[in-house]
RNA sequence: GGUCGGGUGGCCGAGUGGCUAGGCAGAGGUCUGCAAAACCUUUUACAGCGGUUCGAAUCCGCUCCCGACCUCCA
């Protein structure tokens, strides 16, 4: 299936039809967590919106690599050489080894992704499993002559690199407004530029985390995992390169320069930035408090939170915004977007009993053409969703009898359904684990109207309050009494 | 301070020149033993001030406010 897509991309700062490098494969590398504490939802957000990606460029027909790294090496705290491996900082105060500390966070990490019903990645790298390629692509760049050696350990030389190609691409920055504006950070003598960033880090005596290098021992720099690993697996150029927004200015551009001065290739053609999830209008993030878990969600055991919802819940709130934009949490907002959810769901469930007439008052095909239209527009699910509440609407009307829909439209309606809501959007209802369960509330029902057809309407409401009680809501109608979960 | 991005109705959130976004909440109605759900109808918008245009939430300018990055950050 081919559709037109189109891509906002940052380095263009502009819509762009994407056309892959050698469809039908897709390369898409994204940055993944550093394993050293919790994810937290912000940073769940941004895995959600690529998941979103992935599963649209697989539905329309591309074979997709997806990679997605896992930071296990431990990044410096600061810009200087007095900075402190963080898993190592972290493992000598809890008396832990650090790949245990990984491993802690790696399993969590995964296993709140499978929670949201995110595809895992085609790739999960470690840092810490690329060391060697890490080292060649140092000593690449010190050929190349865009790093030096200081006393074991590698810096980027930017100012050099930026003398024939442009540092700031993909910031809109230009080198000057970095230089005027950068702060004189302390401990950056063996720097010779302030903007300079290491490649590779002489470690001190203490350093858990320390591997033989041409240049002593030590550990790679902030960025070099990245550009190392996503040149192993996807090539010298590949596609699709994401990440979180805050990462453009430093992570990224330092990336491309990494692998532009290594190969003379701008790594990947297409950057797509996911934006932030806010709380009260603020970045959620550690440092200010803000954030919080997913099971603390989930549970609604944190001081933001009213009170609980469900993962799927989240993630169709999460979809209920475009990924470019901001996404403000609130539990008002969240309890609307439950009820929606729990709209959209219910809507999904009717369709299977739906009966097709010989004659249709509605036309699936513009539909389908419209959600299809939405996420061609650079994945614009909020849209697509609008769309599917109109689905919704008409799944709700025939079952009410109140339009008429053919078989053919009727195939096409379900098609369109699982297509986008399982699919596409990921999502999935979450009742009934117990494959008895359906049956027990069938039987139920039917004692209940047994009952109201008997006029003991005692019995009748004693029966659908004591269901509602235990989370169970019964619908009367002419069709019959269905159910679903509160 | 510098750079960039925003300010949409009660809440969230789409939308970049003319055509109802959507969800939730509110109001009225249909249906129902009652209720819920569903369906139908419907109220409240584009921060402010100018400008361009036949026409602007959408383009331009100014003002005010907010946020992000500049330091690890999804």
């Amino acid at each position: 299936m081919k559709q037109n897509l189109f891509v906002y991309n940052t380095l263009t700062h502009k819509k762009e039809e994407f056309k892959p490098l050698a469809p039908p494969h897709v390369g898409m590398y994204v940055c993944g967590p550093t394993v050293y504490s919790d994810v937290h939802m912000g940073n769940c957000r941004t895995y959600i919106s690529f998941d979103l990606i992935f599963r649209y460029l697989q539905h329309i027909g591309y074979q997709v690599r997806y990679v997605r790294n896992v930071t296990d090496a431990g990044h410096l705290e600061g810009d200087t050489d007095e900075g402190e491996d963080k898993i190592s900082k972290k493992a000598k105060l809890a008396r832990l080894e650090p790949m245990e500390i990984v491993q802690k966070y790696t399993v969590g990490f995964r296993e709140v992704m499978s929670t949201f019903n995110t595809l895992p990645p085609s790739i999960e790298p470690t840092a810490t499993g690329h060391i060697i390629e890490q080292i060649e692509m140092v000593k690449v760049i010190l050929e190349k002559g865009y790093a030096y050696e200081v006393d074991g350990s590698v810096y980027f030389d930017v100012e050099k690199y930026n003398s024939s190609q442009d540092y700031g691409v993909l910031s809109g920055r230009n080198l000057d407004d970095l230089l005027t504006n950068t702060r004189a950070l302390g401990g950056q003598q063996e720097k010779h530029g302030r903007l300079d960033f290491a490649l590779w880090i002489k470690a001190k005596p203490e350093h858990l985390m320390k591997w033989p290098s041409p240049w002593g021992l030590g550990f790679p720099g902030w960025h070099l995992e990245c550009s190392a690993m996503s040149h192993k697996y996807l090539g010298e150029q590949f596609d699709i390169h994401g990440g979180g927004l805050d990462l453009v200015p430093t992570h990224h551009t330092n990336e491309i320069a990494q692998n532009v001065a290594c190969c003379g290739k701008t790594p990947a053609r297409y950057w797509i930035h996911t934006n932030m999830l806010t709380v009260n209008g603020q970045k959620m993030s550690k440092s200010l408090g803000n954030s919080f878990l997913p099971g603390e969600l989930f549970s609604g055991d944190n001081a933001i939170l009213n009170k609980g919802y469900s993962p799927m819940m989240a993630r169709f709130f999460m979809l209920q915004a475009h990924y470019r934009s901001t996404l403000d949490f609130g539990n008002e907002a969240m309890d609307a977007s439950e009820k929606g959810f729990k709209r959209l769901m219910n809507a999904f469930d009717l369709l299977g009993g739906l009966k097709h007439s010989n004659t249709t008052d509605v036309n699936i095909q513009i539909l389908t053409d419209k959600c299809y239209a939405a996420m061609n527009d650079d994945f614009n699910s909020p849209v697509l969703i609008a769309e599917l509440f109109e689905a919704s609407r008409i799944i709700n009307s025939v079952h009410d009898g109140k339009l008429k829909i053919d078989a053919t439209n009727l195939e096409m309606l379900k098609n369109l359904m699982n297509t986008f809501v399982l699919d596409v959007l990921g999502l999935k209802n979450e009742h009934t684990e117990n494959e008895a369960l359906p049956k027990v509330l069938d039987f139920i029902v039917n004692l209940r109207n047994q009952a109201k057809t008997d006029r003991d309407y005692a019995t009748s409401d004693k029966i659908r309050d004591g269901l509602q009680k235990v989370g169970f809501q019964l619908k009367d109608s002419k069709e019959g009494t269905t159910w679903s979960k509160i």
